[in-house]
DNA sequence: GATGAATGAGTGTTCATTCAT
DNA sequence: GATGAATGAACACTCATTCAT
């Protein structure tokens, strides 16, 4: 995956041009985004880019997993001092929305991978979706979430974050604003209603399993 | 938007380029998408599209809304029929996969729109959304749906049928395979354990009134 | 081989470019030769050259191949009307001398084409020596010309014309200079010497056939 | 012409850039030949190269002088045993064919010149001739060869072995194909053909000067 | 209404060369 | 002596759009 830096001024300039695609591939998209503005932005010679990138489509597939790597890591962060699984995923979809709102380039350089590098899409939605399907399944053996099809669940939750994400994060009111760090983050009623939605959606039948009777009455 | 035509050869012209438009957008996506190709695929010549479109955006444009006009009406002609709401709701999403799998080009065309067109994009989510909100409130005045934001529910379901969608309809074996019509739907357990997560979700409370008088007993 | 025009004035256009290729090829080689420089020496727009020409190198090959015709009827024409064998010889010489005088692009893009495209150089001198084996042959039947393998004899006259021709008619006094035209022809005592060494090389042993006297007295 | 070397270890470096120069140019030709390239093949750091040479036509005009100078010692080398002139005529084509075959560098690399460098051009095919000159005006004196202009017949001998050995030495079946060694030399058929031709050429008037009769005096 | 020749701004990419280390 | 990171001018090529026919 591209040339490796051997020196230190190497490493700085390649992280310089990595950092500068995440914001150029955010603010006009992948098309709109020439090796020149990305190369401006960083603040080096146009011909540097490609003694660390074979293309602009490898610099994008690298953003897009470091943007996955970084939206993993704030997740698991969260979710690690949580007491209960539910606890658990609720600070996950919180700092999934944090994240959101201060890296609006995730959403919108997912969104266009779809024909940049569908290879690339998958694995992003696939990691995120490996990591809810752990949780399901450590959540089900201690009787905190019903019996059910981990994946199938996985990827509903995954939807859901996605599209209140878009929804409340990304859509604010005046129309396409790219500006990092100034987004709100999704309302606290909105918050509610959607974890009410998820743990409906989880929570064991009252009579199922005797093995847990903190849940139900 | 764009001229209309005046004779019906014209209609039948500008009606071939609609339809070019939606093949080659999405087997190739916007931005390699040429006029060039479109034409050609139309079977017209160069100059002939811009006698009905102002560019290749406003074709788009007319594609994407095209597109979601039919997909709504697939999902309620599919809904009418239904006895219960929840009927209808299985009906419906069984309708929007449907309609997925033969149809790719909604997924790949919508989520081009971000950066070609983020009006048409937004236009597009809110309108199945306010599908989803309409079905809630009626079953919500029937008891069928617990009292809760019929609007994060709606964006709730959103996502999950677009996640699921994308998993399970769009995601074959092999690769991203953009032939229309041979691609098989959601399988049915799957849709199953979508539904049950569902209606979960959406259930009232056991104990609580038929009516609902408030959230808690 | 590339877009044929489909107007009149799309056959002028791409008349202009091919006549404008040769120069700007002739003048600073393939290599230094643009795209920009070949359309500003035709006068017409860069998109155009595309119209017609799949890229550099297709148009190089039809360039070569228009000399390469245009060489080979200058030869015949001039060797049409000629008596004896030897009359044509002389008369095919210096019509090849001429007109590489006229246009001294022949040597200067054939050169060229060793690396850009083996193929049409191949067919370049194949074509020429085709023409020599056959009036060889032809002259061996007369009995003008002794019983030899007529290909390796064609083969070695293209060398005598290309080096001499190199010499005398490209290499005038200042250096290279590729201004058409005012290139004057090889010296008539250079070509006189020539001529002998050919007829020499060819003639007939005085001994030999008794069917040839015009020869040997 | 470009920097010498002070030390061993500098003598050393740049013999492997020459060498790597003339294997590269002979495989892709000068345009496509890199300084990267060149200095991968040496195996010596990019920064190196200008340590030795002012830059691409440098390196290159020290190849050709190297490669005429090799040529001409491999044809001097053979002729110096040979008994009359004619044999050394036999000699030195034989061995000029050799060389060809064993460093199709030589012709592959000296087309390019044509643009490159046409004053190593010149100089290269100048040297050669006037080694063909030397030789044509000693054998004069001792009546092996006619009374004629030695200067246009060595260039003839120069054009009929350079289109001989392209043809019979560097064309082989399959296409370019520039890996040295391997290459057969100019068939033996072919070969004798040719010297009849030249031996003919150069032949002295059976009835002409009483001085030399027969081929010693 | 329909056409396609013409355009040129803009793209991704290469590479000879410089220079600080 | 040796290195390789950095540079930017230059290239081949694409394509949305115009307009004369």
């Amino acid at each position: 995956m591209s040339a490796q830096p051997r020196t230190a001024r190497g490493t700085r300039t390649k992280a310089k041009l990595l950092e500068a695609a995440e914001a150029v591939f955010a603010s006009v998209g992948y098309h709109e985004a020439s090796i020149v503005k990305i190369t401006e932005e960083a603040g080096v010679g146009l011909g540097t880019f490609y003694l660390y990138f074979d293309g602009k489509q490898a610099i994008f597939d690298e953003v897009v997993e470091d943007l996955n790597r970084r939206v993993r890591h704030a997740m698991t962060d969260a979710a690690r001092n949580a007491g209960t699984r539910i606890e658990a995923e609720r600070a996950g979809f919180r700092a999934f929305f944090r994240f959101t709102a201060q890296h609006p380039a995730l959403y919108r350089i997912i969104r266009q991978a779809e024909f940049v590098s569908p290879g690339a899409l998958r694995l992003h939605y696939t990691r995120i979706v490996d990591g809810y399907i752990a949780g399901l399944k450590a959540a089900q053996l201690t009787g905190e979430v019903r019996d059910m099809d981990p994946t199938v669940a996985a990827w509903a939750l995954m939807g859901i974050g996605e599209l209140i994400g878009m929804r409340w994060v990304l859509w604010d009111e005046e129309g396409t604003d790219p500006v990092p760090g100034a987004r709100p983050d999704v309302p606290e009623d909105v918050f509610e209603e959607m974890m009410q939605f998820i743990e409906r959606a989880l929570a064991p039948t009252p009579d199922s399993t005797p093995l847990q009777e903190g849940k139900a009455p």
